[in-house]
DNA sequence: CCTATATAGATTTTT
DNA sequence: TCTATATAGG
């Protein structure tokens, strides 16, 4: 064993570490080493003779994953094959088993992102009604109570009904779930959801399962909802090796369905559970901990516990209003410049925020100023139009039957076909049992489809032969292939006068080439598909280096489990914590817990700002400071110039100057 | 029957 | 500011 595996450990984490069967739970708050525990005590078992691809680790985000196993290796030099997602995990095993679900569908499947099922769901209600949905918050408000009803293990059968609106939601569920299982795929709920009717299904299944992860350990399990829980339960085999830790303060996904309560009554679920309370926080200053003690103890619902920690006093956070959303980007940037006049390195400070959109003022100061940074999340790289489109053809060449694939496939360019004809040829394979690609390219294409063939599906049908025609691996040479094949480029490029972002588009599609070989090159035995899986789930990490010397923008969701010496948390304001979507009682409560994780974050000083005025949609709104900001005890902040914005002044000059590396700013007297 | 252009309408958080 | 739908042209 690693001598220092046990080294610098407090009692209580000790016994963490070291706990091997059984089930445990793991109270952690912020701060408290829950990630040095949790990745010692997977290099712990390892060193006890557990095989490392007997331990089954699953998270929520690809980052906590990441990190996971990179420390894992660290320690004991291999990274365990089964840390991952939920979703990811869920996605290997179907990947093998699907199939024996018996439900029409196969380790081939399609994974559809939120537009996808949007496309389904919008197909379903013309099946179903005859009218298109109107507009895209209809399609939204049905998926979202659809997504609802398979967190909750509701199935379409049992739907509830009553109203009209109900019953309409239940009928569209019912064929959103047959047209899904028609095109062999899968939304991200389903990925869950068919792992736990497969292990419910098939008890011989279960039991393989129960014997290849012998331990299973579970990390933020205060956002776990019922589908979640459910799939625990039936991964945890009979000796109850299972090991969850969490912090219900930190719960902020209950609209995704957690339920904090599966933290609150795990120890119910599992006799003999131990439960071990990580209390002492290593990350913060006595300030920054005042503080969130207090902001969080203005919660009603919740387990009561007060970290402390030995850590300096440090100094007061900083609140500072601003005039509008610019001068906020500017007052933070000044923050940002002080920090670096004492030399402290970009890659110690964070901005989080409530809503992606936010990150737009911050973008346009650090271009201007030229202060490097990168943005977590956001416009995801796969969800841009052009990269969907280049997957569509990918994904139909791995699941002919993809008809939402198909529909991109047609539409993303000059085909000559359009609706009509689609719902002819979709119609036609439904009759002869054929996936509709495979009509498409089959040499007897005419003969099968029957009747008068315009030309341009000829035209059509002989190009989707050739596509078929690709060879699938190696994968980087399949995708510059393909994309060779479609001429995305090109169109793009014959589009340049009226898409203004043509040239992106085309640097975008470049770069997915580029990161096609590069998977290529990490993985080289890895299939076309493994390549789609891992653009529809993993991808975005890799885009985030905690390494770069880059200033890192993330929404205050996606801080979850990271720390910074420097924070910056902007948009403190009512109408985004809380956000005016979550007035509710309940929900302000969740919304206090997204400002808590946001200033736990922090390991030595933290800023909040607000604007009292903002543009949204082009138009002045006024704003005002949150409510959370005097629930903050008045010893542990400094007001920083609140009164006293002179004029706001648009010319506020910010000019910035390379030298040695380090950035020097010089800003006009309204500083 | 398909394609290009104009216009309204929209943003919470994530796998 | 950006995107999806309505409409008219080809």
């Amino acid at each position: 064993m690693p001598s220092d595996l046990l080294d610098n450990l407090t009692e209580t984490q000790l016994e963490a570490v070291t706990h091997i069967d059984g089930p445990m739970l793991v109270v952690a708050g912020a701060g408290s080493g829950k990630t040095r525990v949790v990745t010692r005590r997977i290099a712990y078992l390892i060193s006890k003779g557990v095989w490392p691809n007997q331990i089954l680790a699953m998270t929520f985000t690809n980052k906590a994953a990441n990190e996971m196993k990179e420390r894992v290796e660290q320690l004991v030099g291999v990274a365990p094959r089964w840390v991952g997602t939920f979703h990811s995990a869920c996605a290997k095993f179907l990947r093998q088993d699907l199939e024996k679900l018996g439900d029409g569908r196969n380790g081939n499947f399609t994974i559809y992102d939120s537009s996808d099922q949007q496309s389904v769901v919008k197909a379903c209600v013309k099946e179903l009604e005859g009218t298109e949905t109107s507009g895209r918050t209809n399609a939204n408000s049905i998926l979202s109570r659809i997504s609802r009803a398979k967190c909750a293990l509701v199935p379409p059968a049992t739907f509830g009904k009553g109203t009209p609106e109900d019953d309409r939601v239940a009928r569209v569920y019912k064929a959103y779930e047959k047209s899904l299982r028609q095109m062999n795929a899968v939304d991200f709920d389903d990925l869950l959801l068919l792992t736990v009717k497969l292990l419910e299904q098939r008890s011989d299944l279960r039991d393989i399962y129960h014997s290849r992860f012998r331990y299973l350990l579970i990390d933020e399990y205060q956002d776990t909802n019922r589908l979640q829980y459910r799939l625990m339960r039936l991964l945890t085999g009979p000796k109850h090796n299972v090991h969850v830790t969490g912090d219900p303060d930190q719960s902020i996904y209950s609209w995704r369905g957690a339920d904090y309560r599966n933290i609150m009554d795990f120890a119910k679920d599992f006799e003999n559970t131990r439960v071990v309370r990580l209390e002492q926080n290593y990350r913060s200053t006595k300030t920054i901990l005042a503080a969130s003690n207090a902001l969080i103890q203005n919660n009603t619902k919740r387990f009561e516990k007060e970290l402390f920690t030995d850590n300096d006093r440090g100094v007061q956070l900083t609140v500072k209003g601003a005039d509008n959303e610019r001068m906020e980007a500017l007052h933070v940037a000044q923050g940002i410049v002080t920090l670096r006049t004492r030399r402290v390195p970009l890659s110690e400070m964070a901005i989080f925020y409530r809503t992606n959109a936010q990150s737009r003022s911050f973008e346009e100061v650090f271009m201007r100023v030229g202060v490097p940074y990168q943005i977590v999340g956001g416009v995801r790289f796969y969800e841009r139009k052009e990269i969907k489109d280049i997957l569509a053809h990918l994904t139909l060449l791995g699941n002919p039957r993809d008809v939402v694939a198909l529909k991109r496939v047609v539409g993303c360019r000059s085909t000559g076909v359009g609706d009509k004809t689609l719902a002819r040829l979709l119609a036609r394979a439904n009759e002869a049992d054929i996936p509709v690609f495979d009509l498409l390219c089959s040499s007897d294409f005419k003969e099968l489809l029957g009747g008068r063939i315009p030309r341009k599906l000829a035209n059509f049908a002989a190009w989707c032969r050739d596509l078929a025609g690709v060879p699938r691996i190696p994968v980087g040479e399949c995708v510059r292939e393909v994309l060779g094949v479609v001429g995305l480029v090109d169109v793009y490029r014959n589009k340049s006068d009226t898409d203004p972002a043509a040239e992106d588009r085309i640097e975008n599609l470049e770069a997915f080439v580029d990161r096609a070989f590069e998977f290529e090159a990490a993985r080289p035995e890895a299939t076309l598909a493994d390549f789609l899986e891992d653009v529809a789930l993993v991808a975005d990490v890799d885009a985030w280096d905690s390494s770069a010397d880059c200033l890192s923008l993330m929404t205050l969701h996606s801080s979850k489990g990271l720390e910074f010496p420097h924070v910056f948390v902007a948009g403190v304001e009512e109408g985004y914590l809380p956000h005016q979507n979550s007035e509710a009682d309940w929900a302000v409560e969740e919304e206090r817990r997204l400002l808590y994780v946001g200033i736990t974050r922090a390991q030595k000083s933290v800023m909040l700002t607000y604007a009292r005025q903002r543009y949204t949609w082009g138009r002045l709104e006024p704003r005002g400071p949150s409510r959370f900001l005097s629930e903050l005890p008045p010893e542990t902040v400094t007001y920083d110039g609140t009164e006293d914005d002179r004029n706001d002044s648009e010319d506020a000059k910010v000019d910035a100057a390379t030298d040695d590396g380090e950035l020097y700013y010089d800003y006009d007297d309204t500083w």
